[in-house]
DNA sequence: ACTTTACGTAAAGTATACTTTACTTGCAAA
DNA sequence: TTTGCAAGTAAAGTATACTTTACGTAAAGT
């Protein structure tokens, strides 16, 4: 699944340390979200759409299979 | 984490076993899902968005910690 | 040169989403 | 009264999200 979380989270003028605290997840987990390596938990995905103010629709692309 | 799963599925007229075929899991993790023992997935919330024609944050109520 | 800052990798461990199997209960219809 | 369907429980196993620790690298500042 395609994210937009790297983008976002410059666009807010962010390092990714200062995400992971602001989410309570570890910098591990916000390098591998930006890399693609895993899909978020849907509490990650919430915690994200309130910080970026988006709907999790805008920050995560599903393509289905 | 709330969630209108069992709402939406009893609004289109289906069985927890139907809605597991068409969502590709298990009854087990419908049943679940209802009961609110765990929450989903981010993939599985996007099926249920599919399915149910319907926002993410439409099915699933976060409130945070 | 060296330090600091931001980003990255690798690997082992923990937590939790999800599966599988097997058995139970209530209800409605034959 | 028994058969079948929809929903439920319980427990053990697998897959994956997330953590922790430790180390590597490139760029910018002093």
């Amino acid at each position: 699944m395609e994210n937009l979380v790297r983008e976002k989270r410059i666009a807010l003028g962010m390092t990714q340390d200062e995400l992971s605290a602001l989410l309570d997840v570890s910098r591990q987990t916000i390098i591998s979200l930006e890399k693609g390596r895993y899909n978020p938990s849907i509490t990650l995905a919430f915690k994200l759409s309130k910080l970026f103010q988006c709907a999790i629709e805008e920050i995560f692309i599903y393509e289905e299979e």
